[in-house]
DNA sequence: GCGTAAGACTTACGATGTAAGAATCTTGGA
DNA sequence: TCCAAGATTCTTACATCGTAAGTCTTACGC
């Protein structure tokens, strides 16, 4: 009997947040905005209201299901018999090949930076990873802070020294300011375009960092024990 | 003649981005606005815009600005003769001494990640001492990466597990549903609330990080060599 | 039918960045 | 001294944002 109208799906927490993360993950988090997460989902802002208490909120919300995704994502990987330091880069690396997937998580962690449970549950599972490794707790506490961001998948990077194939003009430009990059660039030369997590955050930069951590935290556990 | 009135010092850029600097101290990153701007200034919102471009345009410079006081402030540091290490370390507490002079610096550095000149400058007089400590570009390209925010005094801390004195109700609290944080706590009992650079990033713990990375490197270095 | 409450909507306000153009002030040449 | 021509500042206005307050709509037990 003709047309019904569109059938109307009920609003919901995680309606929403859903949407919002579909909708960062689009169009980048600034599109996440009350009014067009409303539109994209056939109602008005302040019908979100009723579900959600305000915009940080929303933001909360999302790092808790982003979190949540990750801890799934570990779930399913076994858990090595190659000691602590493979488990706990293992599980690094998988919560970062979730973060790939949501590239605005880093930006949304410097803005809330409130402890979604999920996240928190990640960490409570490194640090377990690590004890079970033999590391006091007094390591892995300075080793959970040493890690930083990066115990999350991502490392702030600060600018961008190398985005694509630097060229002789820039270099021969900057040698005369900044000798030392410029000598760098001349030789290292970028030449694996395979990033995206922001800025310059190579899957290899962010592999080196994390085993360069982790060494070290060995070393300094079997100097101790 | 009565009340002059006020003299009315002329707008500059400068002058804009040393106010938006002094603001941002006093009341955070988010009192930078342009018509609290203006206000402080004693003129009106739009007439900033003859001296700067738009509000990035003033973040921008407010980072150049804090890079100038980083590049200024190490050059008063003697360059130790105790290595490169040594003398690398130097420089990012210095850099960090600063950073913790203007706490909103790590936000405005992850909202624009535009590289201001200050900043570069102070990162090609890193590389400069660790190529003349010997390390290869390659190294210290990896090393740079390795390093991320460290490089400039701070590091992104996700959440603070433990701001202040950690009380047992809260450990007993979480040890049902986070066994190995609630354990960590109960044991490490964070003494040292002297932290201040966003968010439970102790001068202790950013060492312990700095140290640990610069380690690897040198030992990298060492090996390769 | 009818109250009742959950859920969605309307309207409105203050804050923000900034476009467009008017007003004022400064300065140098006639 | 006067006046044209920048240089600088101000006025007004608009779009967009988060959200407070209150109203309308719908579903359902009686």
């Amino acid at each position: 009997m003709g047309t019904q109208a569109e059938p109307r799906k009920l609003l919901s927490r995680e309606r929403v947040l859903r949407t919002a993360i579909k909708l960062a993950d689009e169009s980048g988090l600034g599109a996440v905005t009350m009014r067009r997460l409303a539109e994209e989902l056939g109602a008005e802002a302040m019908s979100l209201y009723y579900h959600v208490s305000n915009k940080d909120d929303v933001f909360d919300g999302m790092a808790e299901l982003i979190g949540q995704e990750i801890n799934e994502a570990a779930a399913g990987v076994s858990t090595h018999d190659g000691g602590w330091k493979a488990a706990v880069r293992q599980r690094i690396l998988t919560a970062r090949e979730v973060l790939l997937l949501h590239p605005w998580m880093p930006s949304l962690l410097s803005i809330r930076n409130t402890a979604s449970a999920s996240i928190i549950a990640h960490h409570d599972a490194i640090v377990g990873l690590m004890h079970d490794g033999g590391l006091s707790y007094d390591l892995i506490h300075h080793g959970l802070h040493a890690l930083g961001s990066r115990a999350l998948g991502f490392a702030q990077e600060l600018f961008d020294p190398g985005k694509g194939p630097v060229s002789d003009e820039t270099i021969s430009a900057m040698a005369a300011g900044l000798p030392n990059i410029a000598a760098m660039l001349a030789e290292v030369a970028h030449d694996d375009p395979a990033s995206t997590l922001g800025w310059c955050d190579d899957q290899t930069e962010f592999e080196f960092g994390l085993d360069l951590i982790l060494d070290g935290l060995h070393h300094r556990s079997s100097a101790t024990s």
